[in-house]
DNA sequence: ATGTTGGCAGCTCGCCGACAA
DNA sequence: TTGTCGGCGAGCTGCCAACAT
C-alpha cells in the first residue's frame, strides 16, 4: 500500500457504501459532532468510552466547519469503505474560501450497477455464482449467443483497482447466467460468506467495477493493540478541540457502515432542520432506513422526548436530541434517538398569508382528519405511558391555546384556511405572564416558563431556548464581523435610519457586484441576521412592553405579504445558466395567487395543536414581532440540480431563519422575524417546470 | 471474544514476546514516555504524527506511575502478542499503595520449549512439518517406539486456548520427527508463511503449548478507518495529560514486537541509569538485541552524541537522549538513537573511600591500560570525526583536569588506588572561572559553560542540567509535599537547626512505624532530597563565595566514610523475612574493609580522563559541597529477589542521588551530596551469600 | 540432522444439468 | 427465475521414502 493513495473510484465506493450514504460537497460547510465521532468508535471497537474522560469544556457539540477534502478509502483487507474528510472550524476572520463552486462529487447512484446478496450456493466450494438474469442483461456486456452454450470472460477491478476475471456463462435447464472459473478464488480471497453482498457496476467507460458489502457480522479484526478505548475518544475529542482552538485543520475518518449516523452534516441539512423546523412531543415524522436488499425505505415514528442525550459532557447539543418511538414493533434494531436532520417530519402547511389567498383555498381539508390524528396519536401515546388521564388533559389544555371554543370550528373548517385575524383572535390576554424585561427575549421565555409547570412544555421551552441560543451565538459572531466591515451600531438605541442605509449600501453592493460567485453568502445572511436581530431588538425595548400589555399588533406581519408585489407570476421558470440580479428579482418567491398545495400525502398533525405542547404559545405569542427581510436574488445555477424538474420553497416565520430548497440544497436562506413561540407559522411550496 | 477476558498464559506470552521482553511488576512503579508510546502508534501505522500536534506544555516528558495492572493479550486475528498497562501517575499526595509485595509475575524463561522458523517445506501444502531431533526430544512427549513406526496425537493450545491436534510421528529414512495430520491445518487457520516462526513449550503440568512469532513482516490489517494517526497521537497525549492532571489511571497498549523500544520502564532500571551513571561522548557500550533464532545478543558501539531526541516538543527528555554508532558495519537496522537505560557502559570503578582500603587494594591495575583505551578511543573518534588535530588537543587539555604532570602517575598506580588527599591537590587554583552568583549551581556550570568553549562539552553541561533540572523538579514538587506536612521553610536562610530537627523528626518517626510498610519510601526519598537541597543551598548562599576563593575543604566527603561506623561487618546475610530496623541496620552498606571488584571483566575507560569533556570539571571542583545522607533500612524482603544470591550495591557520589539494585529493583536510594560536574565517584560492590 | 522432491492415493473443488420452489 | 443437489472428472492435498546438503 502506497502511502498517499488517491481517491477511489467514487461511483464503486458509494455503491458499497450504500443508497442512504451521501458525503457532503468539498468546499462546503459541514457540522462536524464530536459526539458522533466518538460514537463511531464506540461502533468500531464495541467499547464504550469509560466516564473519566476529561471534559473539554472549550469544545462546543458542534462544530462549523469547512470541508476542506474528501478522500475516499477502503480497508486492504476486509474492502470495508471509510473516507477521510479533511475539516477546518470556521472562523468568523477568514472571509474568503466559503463557497467553492459546486463541481465537486456528485453522489449521484448509479444505474448501470446490480446488487445481490450471496446465498449459500453462491458462496460454497461447490458451484459458482447464480447472477440475477435482469442484472446480467442490464450490466454485462452481451452475449454472443451463436456459441453453444454462450459464454464470455468477464474482467472486473475492485476498489483496490485488483483486477478479477471470471467466466461468464449462460447455461443449465433452465437456461441461467453463471460466474464459474474465477468466481471461488475472489470468494476465498475476499473470505465472502453467505449474507454478504456483491455488487457489479458498469462505469461510463463500459468497464466493470465490484464490490462488497459484507452482511453485519461483528468486524473481526479489531486491533484492540493500538490505543486504548479511552485514548482514542480523548484523541477525538482533543484533535478537535485542538483544531476549534487554532482554526487549523485536522483529519476524521468517516466510517459510512460503521458509524450509526453521520457526524458530519452539511450546514445546509442541518440549517433546514434546525432553524426551519418546529420539533415538539408526539410528532410524527418518518426516516429512511437501509433494507436487508440494500435499498431504501421509510420508517414512520413518533417523537417521544427531547432533550440532551448527554446532559453532562454534552449540554445543548442537538445531537440525538430527540427521542422517538417506532410504530413497527419489529424495529428493536432501530436507534431510540435520531437527530433533527435525520428525520421528516409530517407537516401539514400551515398558511399565513394574506386573506385573499385564504378565500381562494381550492382543497379544504377533510372535516375531522384533524381529530382523527389526535386520536390516533393520544392512542400511541397511551401504549406508550399508560396514563390515559394525563394525556386526555394535555389535549383539553391544549385547546386554551388552540382557541377554546374555536377549536371545533378549526377542525371543521381545516386550519389551513384560517386567517391572520383569527389567529390574532385565539390568543388569551389573561394568560399572560410575562416578565418585565422586554429587552430580551430569553427573559420572556423564561416568564412563560415560571408560568407553566408542565413539564413536557418546559423542556420545549428549553429546546427552543437552545435554538434561540445558537442562533444568538450566530448573531453575536456575526456583530463581531460586521464591526470589522461597518462603522459599530449601538443596538439599544433607535438606528432606523442607519439600518435602512445599511440595506441600501448592501443591496448596490450587491448589485455591483453580481458577475462574483457568491462566496460572501454565508456573511450576508449573517449580515441578514444580525440587521433583523437588532430591528427586534429596537422593536423590543421600544414596544415590547406595549405590545404585551395590548393585543398584538400584526400589522408588520403582512410584510411577509410584500412577496406578492415582488412575485406576481405563478409559475417558474427552469433556470438557465446564471441569472442576473435582475432576472432574480423577476423569480417567483411566494406564490400567493394559488393555493398551497399539501407538501406530504399523509398530512401529519398541526404541532401546536396536537395537545402535547400546550400553554405556551398563548404567552409566547404576546412577545412576538414580525419583520420581513430584503430577499437575496436566488442564483440558480449555483443551487439546483440541473436536472431538477421541481423546486420546495419552505417558509418559516417562527422568527428563525427559513430556507428554500431543490430538496438538495439550501436555494435561498432568510430570516422573516424574531418570535419566541413555538408556532409552526410554516408553508410549504412545490414549483414545477418543464 | 469475550469483552474482559483473563489474562492469557504468562510463559506463552512472554515465549512469543521473544527473551528481550520483561514487563515490570505490577504494583512496582514505573517511568511512562508518553514520547515513546508514540512510536509505537507510529510503528503500527506506519504514519508519523503531523507537525500540527498540540504542545501539552503541562506534559513532562517522563511520567512516574504506579502499575496497577498489566493484563496480557494476543490479537484475535494474528495472534501477535500485546499487553494492557493500567498505570496512574504518582501523586506526591498519596502515600498509600507505594509497594505491593513482590509476589506478581517472573517473566521466567522457560526451558522445555523450542521455537523454530518455518521453512518452505513446512508452511507449503505438500507435506508436514520437520521438527528438530532435540527440540521433540526435550519438548514433546515421548514416543513408543515399540510401534512401527513410532507415532502418538499432539494436543497444543494457542495463546486463545484453542485446541490443536497434531499427528506426531517418527519415520523416514534417516529417521526424523514429523507433525503431519493437523499441521496445514494450522498453518492456513494461522496464514504461516516460510519465515514465521513456531514454538512449542511444555508447561510444568506437561502440557503442550504453542505460539507463533511472525516474521517482520509488514502488519496487513491496520484499519486505517478509525481514527487518524493525528488524532491517535493526540490521545496518547491528551490522555497521559489527563491522567496526569487528575492523578488519575489510564490505559495503555503495549506491544513489544511492534515497538521499538519499552516507553514503559521499571523506574529501578531508568534511576540507576539516570542518576546513578555518567555518559558521556565517546564511551563504549553495550546493548542486547535479539537474533534471527530468537535468542539475544549483545552489540557493541560507541556514544557519539548526548541530547534531546526532538528539543522542540520533549525538551529535556531522556528518550532516546544518547545518540550511538554501532562497531559492526551490517548494523543499519539498530536504532541511531538510545536511552540511558538500554545499554550497559563499560565502566571502570572509581574508587573515592578512605586510604586505609585504596593502602589494602590487592588487585592493582595493569599500568597503560588506559592508555590503551584512550588510543582506540581517539582513533574511532577520527574515524567518526577526521579530525585529528582537536582530538589530540582535547586529549592534551583534559590533563588540566586530571592533574597535568600527576597523569602518569595516576596511570601508573591504577586511578582507582587514589586517595582524596590526592585528588584534593589535583584541583588547579588557576583555573577557576566560576561566577559571582552563588546562590544558584546553575548559574556556576552556566558560568563554567562560558570559559569553555568546546562543544562537546557544552552539551555535556547542558546534558547534566537536565539531569539536575530533573533533580530540581522533583525538589521542588518535594517541597509543595513538605510545606504541607511541614511548618514551611524559606531556604534563603540558615535553617541548620530547623533541618536537624526535621531529620531527627523523621528518623523517630521512622523508628516507631517499622513495623508498617514502607510505603513511604518514595516520599522519604523526596525528603531526603529536599533537605541535601536545602542543605546546598545554605551552603552556597553562605559559603560559597569563599569555598571558590579558598581551597575546596573537602572535609564533608570524609561524611560517606561514616558508613564504616554503621556497618563493620563485611558479609551480607542472606535475609529471611522481614528485617526489622534493628536487623536491617546491622546489615553491612559500605564495605571498607575489603578492595572493591571490578564489575566488569572488560574494564572502560575512566569517563572523566576521556579526554572528550576537558576544562570543565576543574572549575565545578570549586561549587562543590558535599553531604552525606541518612541512610534508611533496607527491608531486603520487599526488595530482594529470594532467590538471588548477589547483591549489587552501587555509590555514586557526582551530586545525584545512588542507588543501591540487586540487578532488578532498586534496593536503597539516596542522595550523597551535590556537586556540579560529571566526575564518576563511583564504586561498585558484590557482595555473595551462600 | 533436516530441507526438498517424486510418487501416489484420496479427497475436495468446481462444472454440469436435474429438480424444485 | 434461481437455489440446491447428485454426478463426476481434474487437480490438489498430503503421506511416504529417496535423495541431497
Amino acid at each position: 500500500m502506497e502511502g498517499e493513495k488517491r481517491s477511489l473510484n467514487s461511483e464503486l465506493w458509494h455503491a458499497c457504501a450504500g443508497p442512504l450514504v451521501s458525503l457532503p460537497t468539498i468546499g462546503s460547510q459541514v457540522v462536524y459532532f464530536p459526539q458522533g465521532h466518538s460514537e463511531q468508535v464506540t461502533a468500531l471497537t464495541k467499547k464504550e468510552a469509560d466516564a473519566h474522560i476529561p471534559n473539554y469544556s472549550n469544545l462546543p457539540s458542534q462544530l462549523i466547519c469547512q470541508l476542506h477534502n474528501v478522500t475516499l478509502h477502503a480497508e486492504a483487507e476486509t474492502d470495508e469503505v471509510y473516507c477521510q474528510m479533511i475539516l477546518q472550524p470556521v472562523n468568523a476572520q477568514e472571509k474568503s474560501s466559503y463557497l467553492l463552486p459546486d463541481l465537486g462529487r456528485q453522489n449521484k447512484q448509479c444505474n448501470e450497477y446490480f446488487c445481490k446478496t450471496l446465498t449459500a450456493s453462491d458462496t460454497s466450494t461447490h458451484g459458482g455464482f447464480s447472477i440475477p438474469r435482469r442484472a446480467a442483461e442490464k450490466v454485462f456486456p452481451p452475449l454472443d449467443f451463436s456459441q453453444q452454450p454462450p459464454a464470455q470472460e468477464l474482467v472486473a477491478r475492485d476498489l483496490h483497482d485488483n483486477e478479477w476475471h471470471f467466466r461468464h456463462i449462460y447455461r443449465g435447464q433452465p437456461r441461467r447466467h453463471l460466474l464459474t472459473t474465477g468466481w471461488s478464488v475472489f470468494v476465498s480471497a475476499k473470505r465472502l460468506q453467505a449474507g454478504d453482498s456483491v455488487l457489479f457496476i458498469r462505469d461510463e467507460n463500459g468497464q466493470l467495477l465490484l464490490g462488497i458489502r459484507r452482511a453485519n457480522r461483528i468486524q473481526p479484526s479489531m486491533p484492540s493493540s493500538l490505543l486504548s478505548s479511552d485514548s482514542m475518544h480523548i484523541g477525538i475529542l482533543a484533535a478537535a478541540a485542538h483544531a476549534y482552538n487554532t482554526s487549523s485543520r485536522f483529519a476524521i475518518f468517516y466510517n459510512p457502515r460503521a458509524s450509526p449516523s453521520e457526524f458530519v452534516v452539511p450546514i445546509s441539512k442541518y440549517n433546514k432542520a434546525v432553524y426551519t423546523m418546529q420539533f415538539s412531543i408526539g410528532m410524527r415524522f418518518r426516516m429512511q432506513f437501509e433494507t436487508e436488499d440494500s435499498s431504501s425505505r421509510r420508517y414512520t415514528g413518533t417523537i417521544t422526548g427531547i432533550g440532551d442525550l448527554d446532559p453532562v459532557r454534552w449540554p445543548n447539543s442537538y445531537w440525538r436530541s430527540l427521542k422517538v418511538g417506532w410504530d413497527e414493533s419489529a424495529s428493536g434494531e432501530r436507534q431510540k434517538r435520531v437527530s433533527l436532520w435525520e428525520i421528516e417530519p409530517f407537516t401539514t402547511p400551515f398558511l399565513f398569508c394574506s386573506p385573499a389567498l385564504t378565500l381562494r383555498t381550492k382543497r379544504p381539508r377533510t372535516p375531522g382528519a384533524e381529530q382523527a390524528m389526535i386520536n390516533a396519536i393520544v392512542a400511541r401515546c397511551i401504549d406508550a405511558k399508560g396514563d390515559m388521564e394525563d394525556l386526555t388533559s394535555s389535549v383539553r389544555k391544549s385547546s386554551i391555546w388552540l382557541g377554546g371554543q374555536n377549536m371545533g370550528r378549526i377542525q371543521s373548517m381545516g386550519i389551513s384556511s384560517m386567517n391572520p385575524d383569527e389567529w390574532a383572535q385565539m390568543r388569551r390576554p389573561d394568560s399572560v405572564r410575562a416578565a418585565a424585561k422586554p429587552d430580551h427575549h430569553f427573559a420572556v421565555m423564561s416568564a412563560g416558563l415560571q408560568g407553566n409547570c408542565n413539564p413536557e412544555a418546559s423542556q420545549q421551552v428549553l429546546f427552543h431556548q437552545n435554538q434561540q441560543r445558537l442562533l444568538s451565538q450566530n448573531v453575536q459572531a456575526g456583530t463581531k464581523l460586521l464591526q470589522q466591515t461597518l462603522p459599530p451600531v449601538i443596538v439599544e438605541q433607535p438606528q432606523h435610519n442607519q439600518q435602512q442605509l445599511h440595506i441600501q449600501e448592501q443591496r448596490k453592493c450587491n448589485s455591483q457586484q453580481h458577475t462574483q460567485p457568491l462566496h460572501h453568502k454565508s456573511l450576508q445572511l449573517e449580515q441578514r441576521i444580525i440587521d433583523a436581530r437588532r430591528s427586534f431588538l429596537q422593536c423590543s425595548s421600544n414596544n415590547a412592553q406595549s405590545i404585551l400589555e395590548k393585543p398584538v399588533d400584526l400589522s408588520p406581519l403582512r410584510a411577509i405579504n410584500s412577496f406578492e408585489a415582488v412575485s406576481p407570476s405563478s409559475t417558474l421558470v427552469k433556470p438557465q445558466g446564471l441569472l442576473s440580479r435582475q432576472h432574480a428579482n423577476t423569480l417567483p418567491f411566494i406564490d400567493t395567487t394559488r393555493p398551497l398545495g399539501v407538501p406530504h400525502s399523509n398530512p401529519g398533525l398541526i404541532k401546536d395543536g396536537s395537545g402535547l405542547v400546550p400553554g405556551l404559545a398563548a404567552d409566547h405569542l404576546q412577545s412576538a414581532a414580525w419583520f420581513s427581510m430584503e430577499t437575496e436574488p436566488i442564483r440558480m445555477h449555483d443551487h439546483l440540480n440541473s436536472n431538477a424538474t421541481t423546486a420546495q420553497i419552505e417558509m418559516s416565520a417562527n422568527g428563525l431563519p427559513f430556507c428554500v430548497t431543490d430538496s438538495e440544497h439550501v436555494v435561498q436562506t432568510g430570516l422573516f422575524g424574531i418570535i419566541s413561540h413555538p408556532s409552526p407559522f410554516q408553508s410549504t411550496r412545490t414549483y414545477s417546470w418543464s
